[in-house]
DNA sequence: ACATAGTCAATTGATTTAGTCGATTAATTT
DNA sequence: AAATTAATCGACTAAATCAATTGACTATGT
């Protein structure tokens, strides 16, 4: 039940663009260097996330990436889902990616699978990067 | 946030030990059968649920495998520890694999994966293969 | 013209996944 | 005792995925 380093570094790339979203766009090597996430790799996720249409980006000099919408408007589960796929622990609970079994109708397992996927769905859903620099800035001045 | 199949073949096997657990001991070839998982695969994951003390087995003719204890003492989160290692998504909120990063004090997506981790652990730790079992005997006769 | 910074496609090396294979050991039947 | 059945053990492998790296290219600003 692993979430991958890019569904990890998506997150915090997104973050930190968060955190400074008033201030205007990040360089690459600015979120690279604040998240220490490898400079090169973190190239293709944010163009991911830019054709995803979360992240818009400008070329030259005071270039950088911005995020499209206001944080409070993009929420985990959307990002997660770019780099990951659908959230379902199996094929068979997905709402994206649904896949028939032979055991469709009675099959036990299915409910918890599809409990599981609700859920953590649901946490992500309901949880938006506005929320997460919220409480990251309200843990930094606490921690001073 | 996928369940590896390893983790899928052992839950199901799993059930369909409990399932017939009234009835003695079932052949790897049954349970494969039954369930449609791959035989010398299936031979692999049965020996790592034995060795964790979930099973138990008998050779030759009329051998099998049967379980250990009810199925309403074998909860699903420790089947899926077995096979696939800690629930958490990333290691930092694993109360299994615990690992400090960097930003531990004020990350704001640690509580995040936190609670992710949570509400797997708490699906997943309360429901047995007793209940599943069940609910999967209630399905099969409510069908016909 | 030149430096800066994002874009794009291809490649790589390591690890994990999802098995397969062959031989061995233990229990039962004949 | 011999043959048969079925679990056990260790090693192996092909394919996929992961986590990047590389190099060339395009757009922008000074």
């Amino acid at each position: 039940m692993r979430l991958s380093t890019k569904g990890e570094y998506a997150s915090r790339a997104m973050l930190e663009l968060s955190l400074h979203h008033k201030e205007g766009s990040l360089h690459i090597r600015e979120i690279s260097s604040a998240q220490d996430i490898p400079q090169r790799f973190l190239e293709q996720i944010l163009l991911m996330l830019k054709r995803a249409g979360y992240l818009r980006s400008k070329k030259g000099p005071n270039g950088g990436y911005y995020l499209a919408k206001p944080p409070s408007e993009i929420n985990v589960a959307e990002v997660i889902r770019v780099m990951d796929g659908p959230l379902a622990p199996i094929d068979c609970v997905s709402v994206i990616a649904h896949e028939v079994c032979p055991r469709e109708n009675y099959c036990g397992l299915k409910w918890l699978w599809k409990d599981v996927r609700d859920s953590v769905a649901n946490l992500l859903e309901n949880t938006t990067f506005g929320d997460l620099a919220e409480k990251t800035e309200r843990a930094k001045r606490s921690r001073k």
